[in-house]
DNA sequence: CGTGGCGCTGACCGTCTGGTCAAATCCGGA
DNA sequence: TCCGGATTTGACCAGACGGTCAGCGCCACG
């Protein structure tokens, strides 16, 4: 039977007991989120998170069971802080002010953790093998829940009339777009150019018209 | 000095003389596409290029010198066929009309051509080390031409007042999405839906708000 | 000042991968 | 029919890859 190892720390399932395995834990995917986002989950390569994370290979599977388990767990942390802001759309708030909060926070998150945008773009790009799940129940069930809230808005006239999935998704596309295609926008705009700044302003524009209710009548 | 393989076909540089040449190289061509638009460039290996194509893996580097070439040679024909609906677009014509068809059209072909469009982000989220050239040159010139051509429809007071780069870059954002990001729209719409048709009038929507001359004025 | 277990590593393994090569087969034109 | 080049392939290779393992140091605690 098999002996040896008594406590190698198993996934995320047990609590990270020692302060090491803590910080050597989040060193690792620090390294990770790094390198599979630069990269992609195939085209990185365990040497290449190690070196990232100062650590040697054989040190990385002891806090690791395998390559695979860093990318779940990357993953996993990910689908929550980026989902918070639109968890924080309250009913109670001024509609047009909650949903335009909701796009600026979602494009300073765009700018600021560009890495887990692209790592969740990578995801979704091969059909999300590891989040499947997630996106059909707590994904579905968040947006299901915001989606009615909005037409709710809609319905009481204090904004236009909008398909709220389609809104929804609209707001991602255009924020984690500054993310994912940055090169290219980068590329396209020239030097001197923000992208972010004027996404900013473009966006706010773009919303508060398509929003905007009454809009002809 | 080299001898043997006196007409090996190179790259795309010659000229492909034989029926079979060209049958072959497009077959490769095909099944490159199918694997790398799943897999990612690193993540596809000969095999599965040549399994679906139903050649051998040797046969594969007959045609072509390598799995990168295989690559290459896939964006650089993509970026024409992609670019295409742009080049379009027209000055004479009604500018709403003009930009409508151009999302109508990008978005028939994020639904027709879904692998193209993944195999392109695919590409952009590495960085573009392969076509980042092409971006800033190519690219760049065709996208500040048709800018200049939109910031005149505005100038002129024919479409709302908008920064021409970032419409651009929200019509790519908004089309692409539904091709690349599919898995996820699927999964929150649930059975049932098609996003395609639902994008369709969504999104002549939120263009129409957005490009409407004199908002409230 | 032991000592037991946590933390860590060099060496290693089997597999996969991109690519090569010599040889076999195919095929159109003379 | 025959021939030379075009096409195809089985066998192979060197390196990279994910992962294993036995053992070594080190440190907290008694």
């Amino acid at each position: 039977m098999t002996q040896s190892k008594p406590s190698k720390p198993v996934g995320a399932a047990q609590r990270p007991q020692t302060r090491i395995q803590k910080r050597n834990r989040e060193t690792i995917l620090e390294a990770g989120l790094e390198v599979f986002s630069a990269f992609g989950f195939r085209g990185s390569t365990l040497d290449q998170i190690a070196k990232a994370a100062g650590l040697s290979k054989p040190n990385l599977l002891y806090y690791f069971p395998s390559k695979e388990a860093i990318h779940i767990e990357l993953l996993s942390e990910l689908m929550d802080d980026w989902l918070a802001p639109l968890r924080a759309m309250d009913a109670a708030g001024e509609p047009r002010e909650e949903i335009l909060r909701y796009v600026r926070r979602k494009l300073e998150m765009s700018q600021e953790m560009p890495r887990e945008s692209r790592l969740f773009a990578n995801e979704m790009l091969q059909g999300a093998p590891h989040v499947l799940a997630g996106l059909s129940g707590d994904l579905k069930a968040l947006v299901d829940a915001k989606a009615a809230m909005i037409r709710g808005w809609s319905e009481d006239g204090r904004i236009a009339p909008v398909d709220p999935y389609h809104l929804i998704f609209s707001i991602w596309a255009l924020t984690q777009h500054y993310a994912d295609f940055d090169v290219q926008v980068r590329a396209i705009l020239g030097p001197g150019h923000d992208p972010f700044i004027e996404a900013e302003s473009y966006l706010e524009m773009l919303f508060t018209r398509l929003l905007a209710p009454d809009p002809g009548r």
